[in-house]
DNA sequence: TGTACGTTAGTAATCGTTAACTTACTCTGG
DNA sequence: CCAGAGTAAGTTAACGATTACTAACGTACA
């Protein structure tokens, strides 16, 4: 259970961490983000621990919906993994700090006791990707010679290569251009001849 | 030009990153890691940027000579790329701490200055993926409706992918056992030969 | 009156870095 | 051949800044 000021805290430390690196995430640049002490902080987090494990599942919170969307689509296959692509690549760009939805298990390998929870984090998202395509191969709307795990695996290993290209550039670029490529190729790969 | 020491240093530095994550990466750390003070670290580095800076340099004279094998392989265009990625998977698993060459963009990502080499290294690693699947395309031996850059982007995607799950998880399991699933997906969904 | 939420002002530990000094080796002139 | 100068590479001991964290205290509001 959040209280409003500890989701204040933890997108203040999301943005804190996606603007400068894991490394300046500290508790009085949180605190500073926020206009208050660092004392402060502490009323709400009883210590980093429980600050970096909240950023965790609230990045899980708004990640998710994404992925489910994959499922709630009627249309056929491709249009399904178009929306899915545009909505997350939508959100990736209209908010920067949401990148790290992705990077994760990179960004916070810091703290070694929050490893059980990097790891549900991306099996959750793999194996909801992996459920949308096998029911694209059951309905016949996609190949059937991979795996879905497979399947999930190559889909979510080049999103995240794009998005990690695109984030890393110097002048800020539209992710939306990169969208319609990764769709494209994704899409030609896995539907049926 | 490197002296014995200062390669000695990277080793090391490579090892505390590897084992305990970027915050670990510290003089101190690194200086105890081969039995001496900070101090002396000072007499090999002028900086810890001048530090990170051949950490960079080193992982990537690791990785050049993987992506090379990919050209000098004279059998078809499968067998190179199960090569690389055998060869690739080999090494990883040898040496755990060489997994930080794959995800140098990701870790290193703290020093802002080391943004131009960070881009160029995974950049000049795409294009070496990229100049194999452009050789293959013109042999008619690659499926011709994707872009090298693309299928490039897929590859190494998926590879990094692959490796990240397998850096993740609590027991140990053989990297190798990733590394035929990975061909094949690739080769079947690329019409490689 | 008590609870929620803030403050200031500290703590010990650790960070990157430097100063001053020692040790061991090599090069060079008489 | 060998004294002496120079240098490479280590040491201890500190520096100021920053880390996560805490104790004691103030204040607004139910």
């Amino acid at each position: 259970m959040q209280t409003k000021r500890q989701i204040e805290l933890v997108e203040a430390a999301i943005r804190v961490t996606a603007n400068d690196g894991i490394q300046k995430l500290t508790i009085r640049n949180v605190a500073s983000a926020i206009g208050v002490s660092e004392a402060a902080v502490y009323r709400h987090f009883a210590s980093k621990h429980e600050l970096l494990q909240a950023i965790l599942v609230h990045l899980d919170s708004l990640l998710a919906p994404q992925f489910a969307t994959l499922h709630a689509s009627q249309g056929s296959y491709k249009e399904a993994l178009t929306k899915f692509i545009n909505d997350l690549f939508t959100l990736l760009e209209h908010n920067t700090a949401f990148t790290l939805m992705l990077f994760a298990e990179e960004t916070f390998n810091v703290d070694i006791q929050l490893k059980p929870q990097l790891d549900a984090l991306l099996s959750g998202n793999l194996k909801q990707l992996a459920k949308f395509y096998t029911d694209a191969i059951a309905e016949k709307r996609c190949r059937a010679d991979l795996k879905p795990i497979e399947l999930a695996m190559i889909t979510f290993g080049t999103i995240r290569l794009y998005v990690s290209r695109w984030h890393m550039q110097d002048q800020p670029t539209n992710l939306m251009d990169y969208a319609a490529p990764v769709t494209a190729s994704l899409s030609t790969l896995f539907s049926l001849q």
